[in-house]
DNA sequence: ACTGTTGCGTTCATATTGGTCGTAAGAAGG
DNA sequence: CCTTCTTACGACCAATATGAACGCAACAGT
């Protein structure tokens, strides 16, 4: 496994208090770096065809900038033949807009004022789909709607009947702290819990992509799932 | 609950046999309706640019088109000031494309060739991201990742009895990256699984056209088969 | 041309694990 | 104190990879 590339971020707001502290809070992410800041739709043009700055894989970008419609600042870049990915960050809460946002492929929208932890889970929920869809130069169907599984909000505010929160903390707790993937059956004994128990919340958390789950093969038997704790 | 108002659908292939089944797929789907048909971009663009024919809300677009390509066609509509809903449905599976694609605003990706089953979870899904977000004229951030954790594929995928959705992105992976056409037992030793696995997923992915086997000749024993991988 | 050798395709039984159903223990509410 | 809902456990059935055994196709030597 090889050291993964920083994502290249490119932060839009008019306000220069909100970009500063939005590049701030992407400053404070893993595996993110900010490439450039832009206060207004013209600047922001100016940054993507800039052959100097680097290929620029995310935007964040807010909807009303002095010169412009966030909305029209994406269709100009789309008409550069770039396809970044965006993550809308606005406190426009029209419905018009949001649809549009989304048919315009922004992979997140996130409303003013919000608090980190909701800016870390949409950026981490991104990394993932970017890791995802990276790793192979052909995809299938299958590997498809994981990544974007991964993408779509996993409305994880209401965790599934049947389980309790602080048992899914102690299981990633553990598997976080694991130095290798976990199977199901390891998990249960190393937290003195039913294996039927650790699959099921193991299982939760690859569904909601904080883990993957793969195959482990070479020994006779159905193979068992194997779990690894992502980021 | 009152009765809602169809989605009106354009459906973009330029093969006829695939456009009429898809045009009969949709017709099959409660709530949605075949306004119209189109064989190529140009065609499309007219559908899209008639004030005869009403506002196109979803398109079921294929990428590769005679007349150009499907994500131009997209950029095309998006140049218009319209923003209508996209599934794309098409046999490439470069993950440049599905990347673009999913940048550009595409609400799933169905690889050709799919069955009606597939194809109906990818349209229901659409449709109740649709009715949580027509409901109102505001919304708020939850209601924004609710709607959006519906447009989440399932992810069950139908396979073959006897075989693991994992281990098959594992063969495939490896074939891909192969540089050579390989053997069952190279491909066996290589991913340290059994032989008999090996070619049982080797076989499947010549049987879906993604590999092709042929025999290998010039050494003593029976001629072993060689696997491999199809752009 | 015939036959032995070689190595792989193929089949089958087996070893383990995954997934599901019913049930018990515990907490919350009346 | 009793009822009811929730969560974890135990045991069953189903599922998947493995390894060995069998058969076949091509090469090589006589």
């Amino acid at each position: 496994m090889n050291k993964t590339e920083p994502i290249l971020v490119l932060v839009v707001d008019d306000e220069p208090v909100a970009l500063a502290a939005h590049a701030d809070y992407v400053r404070r992410m893993d595996g993110f770096e900010v490439a450039a800041t832009a206060g207004g739709m013209g600047a922001a043009l100016a940054v993507m065809n800039d052959p100097a700055i680097p290929r620029i894989q995310l935007i964040l970008l807010d909807m009303n900038l002095t010169d412009g419609h966030g909305l029209d600042l994406l269709r100009r870049i789309h008409g550069l033949g770039l396809v970044p990915d965006v993550v809308a960050i606005t406190a426009v809460q029209e419905i018009q807009v949001v649809r549009s946002a989304i048919a315009l492929g922004i992979t997140a929208y996130l409303i003013k004022p919000f608090t980190f932890a909701a800016f870390r889970e949409k950026l981490e929920n991104y990394q993932n789909y970017h890791a995802l869809l990276t790793e192979r130069s052909v995809t299938t169907q299958d590997a498809i709607d994981r990544a974007l599984s991964t993408l779509r909000p996993s409305g994880k505010l209401q965790l599934p009947k049947g389980m309790l929160s602080e048992t899914l903390g102690t299981v990633s707790d553990w598997l976080r702290s694991a130095p290798n993937p976990a199977s199901a059956m390891e998990v249960a004994t190393g937290l003195a819990i039913s294996r039927v128990t650790a699959r099921r919340y193991l299982d939760h958390l690859a569904e909601t992509g904080s883990a993957v789950k793969a195959p482990r093969h070479g020994s006779p038997g159905r193979p068992e799932l194997e779990y690894r704790w992502l980021r």
